[in-house]
DNA sequence: TGGTTCGTATGATCCAGATCAATTCCCATC
DNA sequence: GATGGGAATTGATCTGGATCATACGAACCA
């Protein structure tokens, strides 16, 4: 998904006209059926979830929400791609990863967004009262359990990130982290792999531990050795094996 | 938990003879009952899980599980200490934690552990086998939802440990993880707080993502500054608000 | 009891990445 | 097509932690 020519979400999905009939046909088109959170559930819970989901649009560089506040809402991204992030204490803003389509933002039982969300560029989602969603789990265990394994999932990401952070040298993390980020973004179809949004080199650097200074640097140098291109919106690999070979140099 | 004269776990758990008597009584009796995962339990509930429980020991050094073996147990600490790691690709290992009384080990749903744990000192667990924990989170929503809690809570302390990785200075990692260490050991009763196990200085360099060298050495540097002290079985926190300031200090 | 090993401790050197400092590029907007 | 601001880029310098090397003590055990 968020990949290739992105499909430009419906403003109209945020007027009452619409809204009913965004909502009764939302799980049957979408292509996230088969991806991320919907994919675990039956037909009769993705009908469920659209009898409350609610179609937002969110405009690129705009804040979904943010770390600290109530949570009045969790979402399901159809398209497009967020930051997500913390504020630490002493001002530091840590990057905690890229939401991609698929990808459940908030989890139901805090009552306290515990990360902020922007978008990279247009993002469409489907938007859940948090009561109505905490209603629907308590009424169908399955979708308790599929939550329980989306949060574990999101903690091996963690892990990975972890992993990523403890490395010494720029050039693997780079590699390993843009690797797993063309990864993400793959789709059967689209060979080579490609990153169909421009992340903010700041966001890369505040996501590794490094300085902007630094990814710039890490970065150039492999445009310059054609292992990757910077495309208008977005990045393309061009060379896996190399890559490879550079996230396992360590 | 772990903290103070740590209770000699009984060898004869392990024994069938007297495996009846631990099973009946296990929870009853156990001080976790306020803590950790089973703290999140109704009295039915643990008596279910009473009922499939298993009381085990680990002496100092051995090892409970290793990551990649198929997953037949679960387990829940009682008492005692262990670390918890990966290993990576390139050889690298990352320790991902340090276990405590009340913590949950494995997730129910993988079918392989994911991470390999290791006894720091001598500790006392509770073992599930994995299909009756399946069998007992598919007959009570209520322990499936407690398992998506405690599984964001990991996610959260994960998300903490990344904070602490992409910190560059070596003096306010430390500092921090001292701290969350010193607190995660906590008992309302003692005072100063007391980290009652000694935890290798190569797990910390593991942990940290730094080397043993610049552990040893920022280690030395607080205990010469009287914050911290290395007793015969653990650390002491001398100077909270120091460390604290250290830990600020970014 | 001597020997091996593992964890801790400490010194000397080196270097990758942080930091400081401009400059250029890219757009969005006027 | 002028203008202004954020992001990207590039250079020069500095430094903290990695690396290398060695030594010491305690536990283990043959």
């Amino acid at each position: 998904m968020a990949s290739g020519p992105v499909a430009s979400p419906r403003k109209e999905a945020d007027s009452p006209r619409n809204f009913f009939a965004e909502k009764s046909r939302a799980c049957g088109y979408c292509e996230l059926r088969s991806k991320g959170f919907c994919s675990r559930l039956s037909e009769n819970q993705k009908a469920l979830l659209a009898e409350v989901s609610r179609l937002v649009t969110l405009e690129s560089h705009k804040t979904l929400f943010r770390q600290g506040e109530e949570a009045d809402n969790v979402y399901v991204v159809r398209n497009g791609m967020l930051r997500l992030y913390q504020r630490m204490l002493d001002g530091r803003r840590q990057v905690i990863g890229f939401a991609k389509a698929g990808d459940l933002l908030l989890f139901p039982f805090s009552e306290r967004n515990d990360y902020s969300a922007d978008a990279l560029d247009s993002v469409y989602l489907c938007q859940f009262r948090r009561q109505d969603f905490l209603g629907l789990l308590q009424r169908e265990p399955e979708l308790l359990s599929a939550l329980a394994v989306i949060t574990h999932d999101e903690l091996t990401r963690a892990r990975y990130q972890i992993a990523l952070l403890s490395q010494r040298k720029a050039e693997p993390k780079m590699a390993q982290f843009l690797l797993a980020l063309f990864e993400s973004c793959a789709r059967p179809d689209s060979n080579p792999m490609a990153i169909p949004v421009r992340v903010p080199q700041a966001d890369i650097a505040d996501y590794l531990g490094m300085t902007v200074e630094t990814v710039n640097r890490t970065m150039a140098r492999l445009v310059r050795d054609a292992i990757i291109s910077v495309a208008k919106h977005g990045l393309d690999l061009l060379d896996v094996k190399r890559l490879r070979e550079i996230a396992e140099s360590y």
